[in-house]
DNA sequence: AGCTTTTTTAAGCCAATTTTAAGAATGGTC
DNA sequence: GACCATTCTTAAAATTGGCTTAAAAAAGCT
């Protein structure tokens, strides 16, 4: 999966890019209109979504839009200019999920997380233990997700709280820990050890194997 | 690695602090543009990055540039101004990854040290002793990580006490020794002689090989 | 609006970690 | 060997960080 970004203000073209990538995704930087047109129009078959920002110096988003169209008529969704758009300040959860719309509708990607006798499926939005449906909440789910996606990685409470909550500074909150104790109550089997296993003074990390 | 903070607003400079302190950066933080400069003269050798506000009351972000620069010529980078610029508000995860480039001036920086049978890794925030996971806690984590970083070399105990425990003057403690001791109850094999070496009124050192 | 569910805040508790402190052991020097 | 300085070891005190709850606040529903 392909993403361009056209974005000339680089802090927030390389935020998108390094989040992107994280999530798996292979990004491309124009920072210029021009040269995100040309880079548009070149490839644009590789690209799966192509991040414009409205704003740019020189040849503005709105132009790049009416360019592909002009150029290209298979492009789907395009014609009547942009599929979605989404403003700035953003929250970058919220990009990702929009832009998994997006791709939901082509082709599918990694949906299915797994670990520790539990099953996430990022599609259907349910999670699983050991094949029985387990219910959770928004924040739940987002955690498990982030818990899941880092799998056998120690997750920092600032990368938490960054990724699923979106809080920037000024954290001093117990969130996190609650949270952990709800998914704990939920996926936990007595007796045995917890599928969260804390890394005091640093985070929490899911391994993949786990008895 | 050392970073200095100068920020006058205190949630801000705490929520960067704690994070990436996390993250094993010793931090050092003024709140006002005046104490910044200060630290920034006196122990200019010793940071590694300066992270500096550019609204400040007093003195202002840009005048402490220009008179580090003036002050002290061999400084790469900021003879025009600063390396690089992060506008608020800005994401922590952001934030760390410009430093670590800025800190690895090209080079990726390894997430794995070993030495003498250990094997470290970062990520995972593991330890093993001939493949197999010894538990250890926060500082002895850290510790044993400066030893690893500087393996074959000399630990002095000031540097020791500085980098790991961001004690900088002043300093009358026996912290160090008993954590080596608590080091070595967790590495050492009986009959073989310690991982961690002894350099009498020096330090400590961790060499390569060894048997 | 009123009710339910979810999310956040706050506080007390407990356990692990970190620090302090003091005596024992070791190494170096005369 | 005696002496001093440094390091080692141990145990107890202090602190921190995470767990658990309950209640308040916010968001969703009917």
């Amino acid at each position: 999966m392909r993403i361009l970004i056209v974005e000339d203000e680089a802090s927030i073209a390389n935020f998108v890019r390094d989040g992107l990538e994280e999530e798996g995704y292979a990004v491309d930087v124009a920072n210029n209109g021009k040269q995100g047109l040309q880079l548009a129009l070149d490839y644009l078959e590789e690209y799966d979504v192509i991040l414009l920002d409205w704003m740019l110096p020189g040849l503005s988003g709105i132009e790049i839009c009416r360019n592909i169209r002009k150029q290209n008529k298979v492009v789907f969704g395009l014609e009547t200019g942009a599929d979605d758009y989404i403003r700035k300040p953003f929250s970058f959860e919220e990009l990702l999920a929009r832009i998994r719309v997006h791709m939901r509708k082509g082709q599918t990607q990694p949906v299915l997380f797994s670990a520790a006798g539990i099953e996430m499926d990022i599609e259907k939005h349910t999670v699983s233990k050991n094949g029985a449906i387990v219910e959770l909440t928004q924040k739940e789910f987002s955690l498990l997700e982030y818990f899941l996606r880092n799998k056998g990685k120690v997750c920092r409470r600032t990368g938490i709280i960054e990724k699923v909550w979106d809080i920037h500074f000024d954290y001093d909150t117990s969130v996190i820990d609650v949270y952990v104790n709800a998914l704990r109550k939920k996926l936990d089997e007595p007796g045995k050890s917890s599928v969260i296993i804390t890394v005091r003074g640093v985070g929490y990390k899911i391994e993949e194997e786990w008895a």
